[in-house]
DNA sequence: GCCCTTTTCTTGACCAGTTCAAGAAAGGGG
DNA sequence: CCCCTTTCTTGAACTGGTCAAGAAAAGGGC
């Protein structure tokens, strides 16, 4: 028996379901998984769990501080069960692949604002964009190929694009 | 003449037309603009403006630097002309107003993960999240008109629990 | 263990923001 | 001024996510 994430669903103040142990489980495997992720993944142990259902379960996680919701700018909403460390991401911008940073300064709120215009600032995000070590590797070699493709010259072109493995999770 | 308008778009290597100076003088008068804001403002110089144009004339300006995207999580995209200098932003959680922060250290980018997993870091973005001035002068108005009602009425039971306020960061 | 109330899940419609596609119109070098 | 290219218009579509109503199931009291 999972007692321990029965247990951290009712410590949360959550009643425990099958789907939001799915989740949990599913979040514990993958540390940061999309809604799509997470419905696909759950569903092994779950087989009828609906989209809604997860992001019912996901919106229950966020609000009662067990999980945490990442959201990189043109990417689904991330979801990691990592929280009240305040540490930030490392994002791939060719795969989407995603690192986590511990916080630069350590205490949160790791960053004041030199002026903060009146507000009254509780979080200081940090995204650090940037290319995953697999990516560098992959655009090194498709570099080499267009050299050669130039020494060759009048060959067809070799269409290597869109190789985008979902690394995301 | 706009010319200095015309001048930015040749600058950037693109052609002077109408709905880009018109999107251009509405981003310079509203510096965190969306894209519906945009297309309606930009209507008052250029009423067949089309969104899909707007969206069109906004990546061209991405695309030549001229602009810089800015999707802050949970609200539609902004836009806006302060490129290049790699500033951070403030944004209000309760209305969403955005102010520009200067880079916390100076030179961009302006932040060294501390492990960076491998990955080669081009950019650190940092969003601070809080409360505006105006939302913070609001909500105390409205604790303060929810104390009196506990106050004035019978003493129904002051539910205190699930404050839990988000001191993620 | 069983019932009852409350919460949660399923199913299905719907929405916002954004992108894609095809043809018409406008920019600007020659 | 013409022609080719880029860009804009119009309209449809797509993705990620929310809303709503009823069915199911959690779990406290008996």
């Amino acid at each position: 028996m999972e007692t321990t994430r029965e247990h951290e669903l009712r410590e949360a103040g959550l009643r425990v379901t099958r789907p939001r142990l799915a989740v949990l489980g599913v979040l514990a495997d993958h540390p940061h998984a999309d809604a799509d992720t997470i419905v696909t993944a759950a569903r092994e142990q779950h087989p009828s769990l609906s989209p809604q259902a997860v992001y019912g379960v996901l919106k229950a996680f966020v609000g009662a501080g067990i999980a945490r919701r990442i959201e990189p700018a043109g990417a689904p909403a991330l979801f990691e069960l990592r929280v009240g460390d305040n540490h930030h991401h490392l994002v791939c911008r060719s795969c989407g692949a995603i690192a986590d940073v511990d916080c630069v300064v350590g205490a949160s709120p790791c960053l004041k604002p030199s002026d903060a215009a009146g507000f009254v600032v509780d979080e200081a995000e940090v995204v650090f964009w940037g290319m995953c070590r697999d990516c560098q590797v992959e655009a090194a070699a498709e570099s080499v190929q267009i050299e050669e493709r130039h020494l060759n010259e009048e060959h067809d072109m070799i269409e290597e694009h869109d190789i985008r493995e979902g690394a995301r999770a």
